[in-house]
RNA sequence: GGAUCGGUAGUUCAGUUGGUUAGAAUGCCGCCCUGUCACGGCGGAGGUCGCGGGUUCGAGUCCCGUCCGGUCCGCCA
């Protein structure tokens, strides 16, 4: 027997006993004729008593172990003279006669604590090391925990978990697939599915009117904090739902979810067009924890002679309370933050109501302080805020001042840790024109189902064309989306025709789905969360990677492994692949 | 594809207009210590300043290139 406890949960009540530990060394404290080990395991540490006087030898084995040696060690339980009131055994210690080294550790390259030494490439590198850390432990079993909550909560609704593959076909909308060679048909390949989106379609149409699945998805784009190559979805289908089954369906998940695990009895989620979140917050996961929605400014500020703003298509306004104090440097550095290119504004004017109630701006020179007190009154400002204005095209103006919202919200410290506001965002467009190829794709993907009334427009005005399609945010992440889909073959086909499909194509790409379609297609929709985001935005962290047992780095990396590699000639033969890279 | 920040001891970092032998903390090693829990005290070892080139009497420091890592834009149906 390894051990009869684990070294989190002996306490006072267990006194008098005799145990056997095993665990890892976290640290040793030696004082000469008396050595102190704390012995932890996933549970926690327990503090093991080694004395010269009793047992020479014991103890100077114990003096000599190294920092995250495995040992197990025999001995009683007993109340502390100087208790630690700081960890949950700390009444009590282990008074050892015997010790046995299970497995010698080097000096791990970093200290296993906390606040560790080791910096993020080094922990990445031995990641098995950092996930003993207790903050890094915690996260992967907090992940854990909310899959089972989850779980529960989708089988007691009578949903059904079913697999479906990870080899399946290659398709040309959305994101670049991960592509895996045949060796049964050379020059062939699968593709690693971005989602389970057409199976869970198909598992619609066989009946199964509720599924779920926490799948892994991959995609071959860009990484960011917040993304990852592979990653994991909650993934959800159900048959005769309108839109409105599905938000409160989910919306109790998320509900079940902040109480089981924050204790957080969440309101019902608010809900917002998707035009009208672009109109007050210029995102379509807009961060409602603070307010400072846009104002539109066009008939305050046009026609006054200055030109920036009578060019403009849009000029709009936010106002950042209590900001007025903001000096003319921080301005400036406001204003340099919002020019670089990754924002690209060309400029930021600010009007600034000060405590006196006069008003002061940067474009003084062709508004007056009555002009400005009506901008004023339009932002909602009072002395002691300050209003910051943008201007230019429509959409890219939203965009920068999207991003200059966000920056101030978190300057004046509106973007409060622990607090959660959640949003449903509905109505998005079906569809989005690219200028690239010239053509439309679709915003969610091409199985989305149009708005019943807006279907006439699909031709004529096909921007204009809205999708029963939802997204949730929660503190300005996006943590899931859905739609309602196309269940009626005729309309799939007008949707791939709209897309620029031929028949041919996608009679090829899909014709398995609109063939199903054709066997009694019942009404469906769903809904995917990203779980890795849920984990983190439950957690209070902007990186995924930290709710990730071993995630892979910016470049796609597994710095660990040292993946992807080149493979031996032999496997690539077996493929019939020859490599041969081009710049 | 692009922007930006970083790479100096095992680790995290400092390093002045370019100028003596590149420092600190922590970790590591040795000795001492019977109530610590961030134990303490004394002593010690530890460096190709990412790599390559250039400027200079002289480069960790300036310039060019390159590699690696972080963050972001594009991208992510």
């Amino acid at each position: 027997m390894y051990r009869s406890n684990n070294c989190g949960e002996l306490n006072i009540a267990h006194q008098g006993k005799e145990v056997t530990l095993s665990g890892w060394v976290q640290i040793t404290r030696d004082f000469g004729g008396l050595t102190f080990v704390d012995l932890r395991d996933r549970y926690g540490i327990t503090q093991i008593v080694f004395n010269m006087t009793t047992n020479a030898d014991l103890c100077t084995q114990a003096r000599n172990l190294n920092r995250e040696d495995v040992i197990q060690v025999q001995g009683k339980v007993v109340e502390r003279s100087n208790k630690n009131l700081n960890i949950p055994t700390g009444e009590i210690e282990v008074i050892s006669n015997t010790l046995q080294i299970l497995s010698k550790s080097k000096t791990p390259p970093f200290t296993i604590e906390n606040d560790t030494d080791g910096g993020d490439e080094l922990r990445m590198q031995y990641r098995y090391l950092d996930l003993r850390r207790e903050e890094v432990k915690e996260k992967i079993i907090t992940r854990h925990k909310i899959g089972a909550i989850v779980r529960n909560y989708l089988n007691d609704n009578d949903f059904l978990d079913i697999e479906t593959p990870f080899l399946i076909k290659s398709t040309p909308e959305g994101a670049r697939d991960f592509i895996v060679p045949s060796r049964f048909n050379a020059g062939q390949f699968y593709a690693l599915p971005q989602s389970p989106q057409t199976f869970k379609q198909l598992l619609m149409v066989s009946g199964f009117d509720k599924y779920y699945q926490i799948v892994r998805c991959f995609r071959d784009e860009d990484l960011r904090a917040d993304r990852q190559p592979e990653f994991t979805q909650i993934d959800c289908e159900m048959s005769f739902v309108d839109q409105e089954d599905i938000l409160n369906m989910f919306e109790g998940l998320i509900k079940k979810v902040f109480k089981d695990i924050k204790g957080i009895e969440l309101e019902d989620f608010p809900r917002m067009t998707y035009d009208r979140a672009m109109e007050l917050y210029g995102s379509d996961k807009p961060d409602i924890r603070f307010e400072m929605t846009f104002n539109e400014m066009n008939d305050l500020v046009q026609g006054k002679d200055f030109k920036i703003f009578d060019e403009a298509e849009l000029v709009i306004a936010i106002n950042a309370e209590g900001a007025a104090s903001y000096t003319r440097k921080q301005v400036d550095e406001l204003t340099n933050w919002m020019k670089r290119p990754q924002i690209g504004a060309t400029g930021l004017i600010y009007a600034r109501y000060n405590e006196d109630g006069t008003l002061k701006s940067s474009v003084d020179k062709f508004f007056c302080e009555e002009d400005l007190k009506a901008w004023a009154d339009r932002c909602g400002a009072k002395p002691g805020d300050m209003m910051f204005l943008l201007s230019g095209k429509t959409e890219k103006v939203r965009k920068q001042m999207n991003e200059l919202r966000l920056e101030m919200g978190t300057r004046l410290g509106l973007r409060k840790a622990g607090e959660y506001k959640c949003l449903w965002v509905l109505d998005f467009p079906l569809l989005e024109w690219d200028e690239d190829s010239g053509r439309w794709f679709a915003m969610h993907h091409p199985f989305t189902s149009p708005k019943k009334e807006d279907i006439r427009s699909l031709y004529d005005n096909p921007g204009a064309v809205r999708a029963d399609a939802y997204d949730l945010a929660i503190n300005g992440v996006e943590v899931g989306g859905g739609s309602i889909r196309i269940y009626d073959k005729e309309l799939q086909a007008k949707m791939f025709e709209r897309l620029g499909f031929s028949d041919e194509e996608a009679q090829a790409q899909f014709g398995f789905l609109m063939n199903a379609f054709e066997y009694g297609a019942p009404p469906h929709g769903g809904l995917a969360f990203g779980f890795d985001r849920l984990c983190a935005v439950l957690g209070n962290s902007d990186s995924i990677r930290d709710y990730i047992a071993f995630p892979k780095n910016n470049s796609g990396r597994d710095v660990m492994l040292d993946s992807p590699s080149a493979v031996n000639p032999v496997q690539l033969k077996e493929l019939s692949i020859d490599v041969k890279l081009s710049k």
